[in-house]
RNA sequence: CGGGGCGUAGCGCAGCCUGGUUAGCGCGCCUGCCUUGGGAGCAGGAGGCCGUAGGUUCGAAUCCUACCGCCCCGACCA
């Protein structure tokens, strides 16, 4: 293509809206320009970036033997209220009535019209295992859409669910999809991590997220330094080694402690370590409140909260609600003689004679065991996980980093199908439940992701194979026929070889064209200027390394053509 | 939804506190000259319901009220 004739409304300065580093450069390299908040018209390059994870997607899904296919993304509320999804998917469902007045709602998912799909046209164990995919754009109607293309409202997501005869057939239908993930993110050029992940609002038994690795990302993982293990910090489970009591228990006691609400306050003030206090947080599970105990020193880990309550959601309560539940203002709350539900980290069911606070202002108590003075409901895995904690699978020493989610698998198992009773017939004539999977991929995503890993002070810095172009050819003397010839003939061959190239043929001046070229990530940049008409060179510089080599146009073509191609067989 | 901030030319901002007649600056855009290897220079020019509605006032971008929109921090997720 040529920039003279192409819509890049590349910006010197950056636009006030944008914070992250993707977000604020696709702005400036005219890649997308917003609509409303956290929905984006992608202009042509924007779109050429997202084509090419497109592509490699569809080739990998294909490749996996999945079908492609598109479902609408108006969809009638009757089937999400089969599922029970209408009422519990909550305001991030976008719903409205046509003009019959009928129930409505914008796709942000679609493991219901699929199901139906499948329930319709699906009969026989003959026709298992099917996986059937569609590369759509989704709404979800997100309470703060943020970053850009990482968090819009819109977004270009690829969806695919599996269908199986059984549990088994199901888990090896959700491995070929982890491993075409891991193909799909390793042609993308993408430094990324599989980890196991909690399966959230879509429900399901098992999961993995892929995660690309940024310092911008919006969740921490876990990773060992030892094996393969790697896990989002909020499914991380920690592994306590059983203890053995040691100390005799000792008999409770109330002390006062005037004031010292913070566990901070409280050890200093007693001479203790954070370690021997628990800390008594109250929590609202879908609106009941419940205690929830930690050590002093610990931070609870709201998702493992949730599992372990079958909670759709948890909230931390706050001081009002605090006090209007158990009658104790924060600060001194404990588990000893609480008016409300409490439940325990497996951590502190090992601990001897704690402290705790004594359920009345300026005291705590002193010499608490928690089998012998508190009731609780349930004992488990609740707090967060943190780097001095060994491995859950090897032991070894952990680290953690921050990722961009990419993509997440989930072995959904019958629940849809269960719900919306979609059955095939087995060998012996018997009903049964399709066993599912779905597995996504946030397309838009991807290429931000991308940009936040690949970027320096200049610009974009794209892997090649999600590059717009792989080549800018720069004409730097438009008045001049020599140069404006070579640079034309070089286009031509350059496409001719099949080469993907933007050829900058603006009447500008050098700097201009290079400041725009580093922007827009374009890894490879060639100058056909003065240098060529001396000595019939031309200059390729490597937007990556910033190295520059010199040599014929004819030499240039071959040497380019190579290095594209090695990079996109990876 | 809770907390914070912002809406003035295509973009970035000043002006507002302390109302006053032609609303400014930089970038971008248009014309011409000049220039041509890291976002040049000179000259001329176009472009603004000052977010919307109401109020106060002789007079409102400026003060007051409501609404709308956007951004940032929390709960959600590809």
């Amino acid at each position: 293509m040529r920039y003279s004739k192409t819509l890049i409304p590349t910006l010197k300065e950056t636009p006030a809206e944008a914070e992250v580093i993707s977000h604020r450069l696709m702005l400036r390299a005219g890649f997308i320009r917003k609509l409303t908040a956290g929905v984006y018209s992608y202009l042509p390059l924007g779109l050429a970036a997202i084509r090419k994870v497109e592509n490699i997607v569809r080739e990998e899904m294909n490749r996996a033997g999945a079908q492609e296919l598109l479902m609408p993304m108006v969809q009638p509320a009757d089937l999400w209220v089969e599922t029970g999804r209408y009422k519990k998917y909550g305001p991030e469902l976008l719903r409205f009535h046509d003009r019959h007045n009928r129930e409505s709602c914008l796709g942000p998912t679609h493991e219901e019209v699929i199901t139906d799909i499948a329930r319709k046209e699906l009969h026989s164990y003959r026709d298992l295992p099917i996986n059937l995919y569609q590369i759509q754009t989704k709404f979800r109607d997100e309470i703060r859409p943020r970053f850009g293309l990482m968090r819009g409202r819109e977004f270009v997501m690829k969806d695919a669910y599996s269908f199986d005869v059984s549990d088994e057939a199901a888990s090896l239908s959700y491995q070929k999809m982890y491993d075409a993930y891991k193909r799909i993110f390793t042609r993308c050029g993408l430094e990324f991590r599989a980890v196991q992940a909690d399966s959230g609002s879509i429900g399901g038994s098992f999961s993995h997220e892929f995660m690309v690795l940024a310092k911008t990302g919006e969740d921490t993982i876990v990773i060992c330094k030892n094996c393969e293990f790697a896990a989002n910090m909020e499914k991380a489970a920690v592994v306590v080694a059983p203890k053995e009591r040691v100390e005799p228990m000792a008999e409770l006691e109330k002390i006062e402690t005037p004031g010292k609400r913070k566990v901070e306050a409280v050890c200093e003030f007693l001479g203790i370590e954070a370690s021997k206090l628990v800390k008594t947080m109250v929590f609202k599970a879908d609106g009941v409140p419940v205690a929830v105990l930690v050590r002093g020193d610990r931070d609870v880990e709201e998702v493992k909260l949730k599992n372990l309550l079958g909670a759709a959601d948890v909230e931390l309560a706050d001081d009002k609600e605090v006090f209007d539940a158990t009658g104790v203002p924060t600060g001194y709350l404990g588990p000893v003689g609480i008016k409300i539900k409490v439940v325990a980290d497996q951590e502190v069911a090992s601990m001897e004679n704690f402290y705790v606070g004594a359920n009345e202002k300026n005291f705590h108590l002193k010499n608490v065991n928690l089998d012998r003075d508190c009731t609780i409901e349930a004992i488990g895995d609740l707090r967060q996980i943190t780097t001095a904690d060994p491995c859950p699978e090897c032991g070894g020493q952990l680290a953690t980093t921050e990722g961009i989610e990419v993509g997440h698998v989930f072995k959904l198992g019958t629940g849809y199908s269960e719900s919306m009773n979609a059955t095939f017939q087995d060998q012996h004539g018997k009903e049964k439940h399709f066993v599912m999977g779905c597995y996504g991929v946030g397309v838009t995503r991807v290429v931000a992701a991308a940009i936040e890993q690949n970027h320096d002070e200049n610009g974009i810095i794209f892997p090649i194979p999600l590059a717009p172009f792989s080549v800018v050819v720069l004409n730097l003397g438009v008045n001049d026929k020599v140069i404006t010839d070579a640079a034309e003939k070089l286009y031509g061959d350059l496409q001719k070889a099949g080469i993907e190239v933007l050829l900058d043929d603006r009447d500008e001046r050098p700097g201009f064209k290079f400041k725009d070229a580093d922007l827009l990530g374009i890894p490879f940049r060639v100058n056909v200027g003065k240098g060529f008409v001396k000595s019939g060179q031309v200059e390729v510089k490597n937007r990556k390394t910033g190295d520059v080599e010199e040599m014929t146009p004819e030499s240039l073509v071959t040497v380019l053509k190579k290095r594209i191609s090695s990079a996109l067989s990876s």
